[in-house]
DNA sequence: AATTAATATGTAATTGATTACATACATATT
DNA sequence: AATATGTATGTAATCAATTACATATTAATT
């Protein structure tokens, strides 16, 4: 059927451990065997099949990256961080998708379980921090971006409770005090960080929390329409509002606008994630950037790591964040 | 080291053929034999090794999405099509990225010479026609969303000059004469098709074609900026612009905004795609839709028919496309 | 009762690579 | 000259599954 390394070392006129070894460079080859096989090979179209490779090493030399949904283009860049790591050490990295289904992330965390891939990256998990924690044990699964309350697992991320009090001090540092928070009905962990950022700013501020300034909703940019509408037709509107992602902010200053006010003069706004439209949206977001390249080559290079030590590393490590300052805070 | 089928058999008191048929539910197998089987897989924690399996079948069941990369999100709604329609057959669907790099995208379809996927959907392809034809004789390889002239491989993907001009055919409709189009250097045969669709209609309609209406540039929100910047700087600027993707009618509007231009009105604007930011962006843009769930499902689901048939077809598949029309043209 | 058919199970070959071990030969060392 | 070292190569085991084939047992048919 298929060409294998037995009619390559047919033709070469050699044994399948010379072609195995010349493919692989390993050297005590000799250069006649060298050219023999280089020409089979080339004669034939001969490509190793990795399934027996694959099986014999066991290794595959492959990450998995898992990931709820591209619609937001938002994990380019983590993903072209964990590329740079993995290539580097030659290991390639595939993508699959969960639609917000644990079911599904399971079903993908299968094929580590069937040595389908040597290791995997959740972006955003959905499965609960005790499942994780527990596969962790005996797989080379790794978390990034969104860490997991109580997760026992290698996990590669930002403090997003200091990224977020960053930015609300930011708006209070603008004279502003009363600051809305449009945020999700969903709790992941990201969200209720910088949630918990949000209010400690304000309470490091000594500024009364309000719960009508609170706006609880999904992530789409409807929701920040909804959420900012709401808020800005409080009887004392807030003078800035902070949205926990920047498509949340795009809603928020699109109905901001629709109402009359001033962005960035009667009313500030601050996202969160610095994806790629922040700077095309007129105005221009503000913003909390995050260090997606580098989050994803720690990650892998971590990953990676783990996969030929003794002991598995499942510490967290979180990296610097940084504030982009744009219109829409006035700036 | 790692639980294999022998260790579940020795626990069942079966032998691995037994466990294999277990596990495979085929029948001819006592319900005592596969009591025992499921307890001691159970018991045992075990997962099958794939590699075996995959190899002694010559079959992985997994498709593999080549994209070029997940900046944009605009892929997200094709790879969701291509998973329904794997998924229904019993197939996985992985992602990886080329970064536009054509050696990268070969070494992707090494995948496929290595039989490490039964075959590869490429979306938006950097090798040439001549290449991926050769290819496409041995292996499974399909195309999705771009055509490749003189390309003989399986190909699903919309009628580009034919949408293209639907789009000016509505903007002469309204009125308009001068009309500009943005585009891209890079010759991808989707710009090109679409520049042809352009150049059709204004001739169709015996408007004289100006060249300085056409502004080659690349595909980011700049260029779409640096390319309306000098259309509406001209003599005689265009009443309407015409861009081949949402992103360069992004940039074109801000552009004509900054210029003092009111959109919708002094120019009309119509962009490609239909990607989530049009309809977030203000104004709301103008666009053509490709049904991009349905080329995703097309295309896997002609491509799972290949690897069974006795010959491959590799015929190229157009599915309809439509024009969505918001306040960018006044709608 | 003898023959046939159906069911259940096991043994061993198979898939395509890598590599431990054995072997042959050339070269270096004493 | 005898021994040790290094180089080049081949044979066969190995990885973890599936399955053709053989065999034993039971049930059905004549």
């Amino acid at each position: 059927m298929s060409i294998t390394i037995k009619d390559v070392a047919r033709v070469a006129n050699v044994s399948v451990a010379t072609v195995s070894r010349v493919l692989n460079k390993k050297k005590n080859v000799s250069d006649d065997a060298i050219e023999a096989v280089n020409k089979a090979v080339k004669s034939l179209g001969y490509s190793p099949n990795f399934l027996g490779r694959d099986l014999r090493m066991s290794e595959t030399r492959r990450i998995l990256a898992i990931i709820a949904s591209m619609k937001h283009g938002f994990y380019s860049d983590v993903i072209m961080g964990m590329e740079q790591a993995a290539f580097t050490q030659g290991y390639d990295v595939l993508i699959a998708t969960t639609h917000d289904d644990p079911e599904h992330e399971m079903h993908l965390l299968g094929m580590l379980f069937s040595r389908s891939v040597d290791g995997a990256v959740i972006l955003g998990p959905k499965l609960d921090a005790k499942v994780i924690s527990e596969l962790a044990e005996s797989y080379n699964i790794a978390m990034c971006l969104e860490r997991l309350d109580d997760c026992k697992a290698l996990t590669v991320t930002i403090d997003n409770v200091k990224a977020a009090k960053d930015a609300v001090n930011y708006l209070i540092g603008k004279g502003r005090k009363k600051i809305g928070l449009i945020t999700t009905e969903v709790r992941s962990q990201s969200s209720i960080d910088r949630e918990k950022g949000y209010f400690e700013a304000l309470k490091e501020h000594g500024i009364e929390i309000n719960k009508d300034y609170v706006y609880y909703g999904d992530y789409d940019y409807e929701s920040g329409v909804a959420g900012c509408t709401k808020l800005m037709q409080l009887a004392e509107p807030p003078e800035a509002i902070f949205s926990i992602s920047d498509t949340l902010s795009f809603g928020a200053m699109n109905a901001a606008n629709e109402l009359g006010f001033t962005i960035g003069k009667d009313v500030l706004f601050f996202g969160f994630d610095n994806i790629s439209y922040a700077h095309i949206f007129s105005p221009h977001l503000s913003t909390v950037e995050q260090p997606c390249v580098m989050q994803g080559r720690l990650v892998v290079e971590k990953l990676i790591e783990n996969m030929k030590a003794e002991e598995r590393d499942r510490g967290i490590y979180m990296l610097p964040h940084s504030l982009i300052l744009r219109e829409s805070t006035g700036d």
